[in-house]
DNA sequence: ACCTGAACACCGTTCAAGT
DNA sequence: ACCTGAACACCGTTCAAGT
């Protein structure tokens, strides 16, 4: 990559994420070239199409999501380790607006540039449930797709104007239907 | 209303109602006012916006949604009553791709036209929800909000292609959190 | 190698002109 | 009253032409 490129790279990525935290994962291409100073051309070359896009703003952070259920998974009892890492994952896709229709279709569509980040968070979830499961503290009639899916649904429900302000309570209710045995207290305490 | 105006009317509703089906309520206005054989100025002059296109397509069945509560309420003990309904709207907001996005929005703007028929749907499912919790069934920390985002979060779910094998499951543990007490055998029954 | 303007086929909105 | 073509400002995609 010459010199110029990766300058265009980089500062492209830059825009992207101002824009993006603007306008949703529905932003106009055009307008972040626009933004950027760059011709429309530019972006597409460097970014095919908006999945691209956002595989380089989004791996990052799904790989930390990975690693964090790593770091829970040893330093934590299996229940408290698993809501902690639920609420992470669930603030994570309220990061950009919209973003989890995206992740839901990279996650069905092997094709997709993000399927493999999204298949780790997916597992490393799942590592979490089945430990939880296994200390009897999870409902055992679930797995990592069930979690991801729940996951899925309370970062569209928080993305919703209408919705976001029981944001907490309703994570709170999944949560406790995740728990086989939910004593409130712990779950707050995991919180 | 002149006679062929009438007669646009109807024939765009019906028309609408295949485009819709077809490709979600992302369909291109365009593309409806040309499988009708009528100027999209035309289509634009009956309805003034994709909302009120909407307002038009679902009205009907938010009334029944909403009736169907009232016929639950008086003849189904309070928590078979309570499941019973809430299989139905979640059927409801799969009927149209996308239609749970609108529904949420037009839930949070009182400008909407579809505003009156949600918050009906709303009351609705909030009187059947009370009823099982002074009957000790339903979770008491709920109220008809939390029923109406938790009934579109499974919306939405089955909407997306990567969860909707699923949708059946994750039915039942959403349920289980707003039962209370959930034997599983009689959440079975209820469906 | 890398960038870019321009052409293309789409979209929803608006409005003057027709019947 | 009601309909409509056309102009407008947008969008993403593609590609020949420039450095």
């Amino acid at each position: 990559m010459r010199a110029d490129a990766r300058k265009n790279y980089s500062h492209l990525l830059a825009v992207a994420r101002e824009v993006v935290a603007e306008h949703g994962v529905d932003a106009s291409m055009r307008d972040i070239a626009r933004r950027a100073d760059v011709g429309l051309a530019t972006l597409l070359r460097h970014f095919p199409t908006r999945e691209a896009l956002f595989d380089a703003l989004l791996r990052a952070n799904l790989d930390a999501l990975t690693q964090k259920a790593s770091e829970l998974e040893t330093s934590n009892p299996p229940d408290e380790a698993l809501v902690a890492w639920f609420r992470e994952g669930v603030a994570f896709v309220h990061s950009y607006s919209g973003v989890v229709a995206l992740m839901a279709s990279a996650h069905a569509d092997p094709e997709s540039a993000l399927h493999a980040s999204c298949a780790a968070v997916h597992s490393a979830g799942a590592r979490l449930l089945h430990r939880a499961q296994a200390d009897g503290t999870a409902r055992a009639d679930m797995d990592g797709e069930d979690l991801f899916a729940l996951m899925s649904a309370l970062g569209w429900l928080v993305d919703q104007p209408a919705f976001a302000p029981r944001g907490a309570h309703l994570f709170h209710v999944i949560t406790s239907a995740i728990l086989a045995n939910p004593p409130s207290n712990d779950v707050k305490k995991a919180m």
